[in-house]
DNA sequence: CATATTGGTATACTCTGTGATACTGGTTAC
DNA sequence: GTAACCAGTATCACAGAGTATACCAATATG
């Protein structure tokens, strides 16, 4: 039943020879990297001159301590973002964005573009 | 201690009036139409050509007939894709990606293109 | 001295996303 | 008649994502 009576859909398909199972795994890599509810908030947050726990915490209404901390954990494993601790009396630890992590601003403006333009479609239907 | 002893910070903040709580929404918003692990994968496959339920499914290495169907009609609700039948003796169901979805081509092209890269790197590190 | 801030950790819980497996009802093929 | 294909649904189970709450040590503030 693979090549068998569907030679118009045969060409249809073959004349996009794109690899799918490649395309497939980029993506779920992609969003296994940046995704769960706050990977991307933390990230813009970041992006936005948030440098110190405390204040990347209170940019993000509704975020715990805990998936704050775990997240910036994680994404700092995927040298996402920088983790800078500076001893001065109390220590002083700064978050700031990878030069990797900036590769991927394109996607979130996207991301932020077309989440708003959902919203009002929403709204509006 | 909101506007107090922090006037350097302040200024660097209003520098970019950008509205990080409405941003923060539309992400989530985003992730949430197209988060999850197979959501980006069905529609890559379903814009690739292929239509039918089975096909769909072969075409995903590793989904399972339950997740393909509640992701289906998700995505169906959420207005990405176009359920059509055809009443023929056993009847012909076939998905298709409405004009909306392809609104997000670009995000999702942009995320493949930084998955690939994403596991470059990590091959060579 | 009491309180607040910073940068988190610990514990306990819920909830939902995902997986495994089986099944259905109709149709065609051998 | 039995095996296979289509388009799914039903049930159970589990890990992990996420929440709630409390707590810690150090410092600063009143």
């Amino acid at each position: 039943m693979k090549s068998d009576n569907r030679f118009e859909k045969a060409k249809e398909i073959l004349s996009e020879p794109r690899n799918q199972k490649e395309e497939v795994q980029a993506l779920q890599d992609t969003i296994y990297v940046i995704g769960g509810k706050w990977k991307l908030p933390i990230i813009n947050s970041i992006c936005n001159g948030n440098k110190r726990f405390r204040e990347i915490e209170r940019s993000i209404p509704g975020i715990t301590t805990r998936m704050l901390s775990r997240e910036l954990k994680e994404m700092e494993a995927n040298q996402l973002i920088v983790r800078t601790v500076t001893p001065t009396t109390p220590v002083m630890v700064e978050y700031t964005s990878s030069d990797y992590c900036h590769s991927f601003g394109d996607i979130i403006l996207e991301m932020i573009k077309w989440g708003k333009s959902h919203r009002e479609r929403i709204k509006n239907s």
